[in-house]
DNA sequence: GCAGATTATCTTACGGTGTAAGATTGGTCA
DNA sequence: TGACCAATCTTACACCGTAAGATAATCTGC
């Protein structure tokens, strides 16, 4: 039944996901779904951890950087396979058992890498944020550009190249192959674990310096 | 008219936005609004925009990276003003002049710094996932943590803390008062900020030593 | 002053949504 | 055969956006 659910979504967009559709495409009527299900809800909560599922979590040992990428790039790939699923990702409520395995795992591996908790907490969010943020995006736009075909076209129709010049060459970079596949997201991505390893490698300079008791306090309060 | 939308919208949600609300807000029927408006979207957009112009753009001259900081935070101040916002950002299709100003001002604060097009392209979206990515997620989990008060009690009721310890770990730092009011968004952000700074630098100085006109062509190939 | 046009509002109705409540079917076992 | 039970369907309700058209209030030109 959730697969089902998710071929729906996949295929007309989470909006048409409706007790009815989904019935229908199981070839029963709408309520029988309730036999199965108490809340529409947890149809879509049981989707959406299939799809967390499906993201390759971050692995033990080696690079950290390089396994953080990996599980980064995984989870974008992934939430464009399921366009529906980054909006739902970011509401709030719909926290199961396969995110918080995502979630743990990612956060053990920056501990393991070195960083603080603090850090580790900051690093965490900085990446949730591109990934989701960066894919939401995407998705929106790509989206946008389905329903309107030459949208270059549209924009300088209505908002003339001299008025909005960076704009108008901004729309020539998405037109871009070079800028197709990926390159968008992966230069956010390494801009933050760049800053990240930065940041990491300094902290280790510092403490192996200048560490006092107060300091190490401070910077791993929680464990 | 719309100013009475954005106040339903702030003070119950998008989703208290309906027809027979804004109406009742109005003290009129639902069908008169229509009078005004073609469809709902409309008002959508019209509320979107006004909140789009709250933002501060980033202001010309001095210090790129100051100029951005400011308009990034402000931005994510007003899309914590209007929690429903964030989302309709992201949605396709819904980017009116407001919006076009904005992001005219932020990509041409990006050129005159000196990035080149290509450069300028991957910056605004690296920027933009996380002014966006970031808020959402604060808005959602905030959300989630009005409707569940203690949620580290929840969370350890269902996920015992030796399965996930980091995850605990996590929480704690939430709770904690130097991770409130923006420091998170702040950090994420600077790092971003940091890492172009260093490309800028680096780009500036590489040009400087090494230029020829075919790369020169290559790095800005919009001009 | 008054007919006609314009502007503003309301009424009714339709097809869509999630779902509450209860009737109905069919199979399994004592 | 009769009881139990799981699976399905039927009906109905309150909500949503909005199409179509009636009604009331105001303004305009003679």
């Amino acid at each position: 039944m959730l697969r089902a659910a998710i071929q729906i979504a996949d295929k007309s967009g989470i909006e048409a996901l409706t007790m009815r559709n989904l019935a229908q495409q199981l070839g029963v009527e709408a309520m029988t779904v309730y036999y199965y299900v108490a809340k529409k809800d947890d149809i879509v909560n049981g989707i959406l951890e299939l799809v967390v599922g499906e993201i390759e979590v971050p692995s033990n040992g080696g690079d950290w950087r390089a396994a953080l990428r990996r599980s980064a790039i995984s989870a974008h790939q992934v939430l464009l396979r399921h366009r529906w699923a980054c909006s739902l990702m970011m509401s709030p409520g719909r926290i199961g058992p396969a995110r918080l395995r995502y979630m743990e795992a990612l956060l053990g591996r920056l501990r393991e890498a070195g960083f603080s908790a603090n850090m580790t907490h900051h690093a965490y969010h900085a990446l949730d944020s591109h990934i989701l943020g960066f894919t939401m995006w995407e998705v929106g736009y790509s989206a946008g550009a389905r329903q309107l075909p030459d949208m270059g076209a549209a924009f300088r129709r209505q908002f003339p190249v001299d008025r909005f010049p960076y704009l108008a060459e901004h729309m020539g970079e998405h037109g871009k192959k070079s800028n197709r596949s990926d390159g968008e997201f992966r230069f956010g991505l390494d801009l933050i674990l760049d800053g990240l390893e930065k940041i990491r490698t300094n902290r280790s300079a510092s403490r192996a310096r200048t560490d006092t008791p107060r300091a190490r306090r401070r910077r791993r309060p929680n464990c």
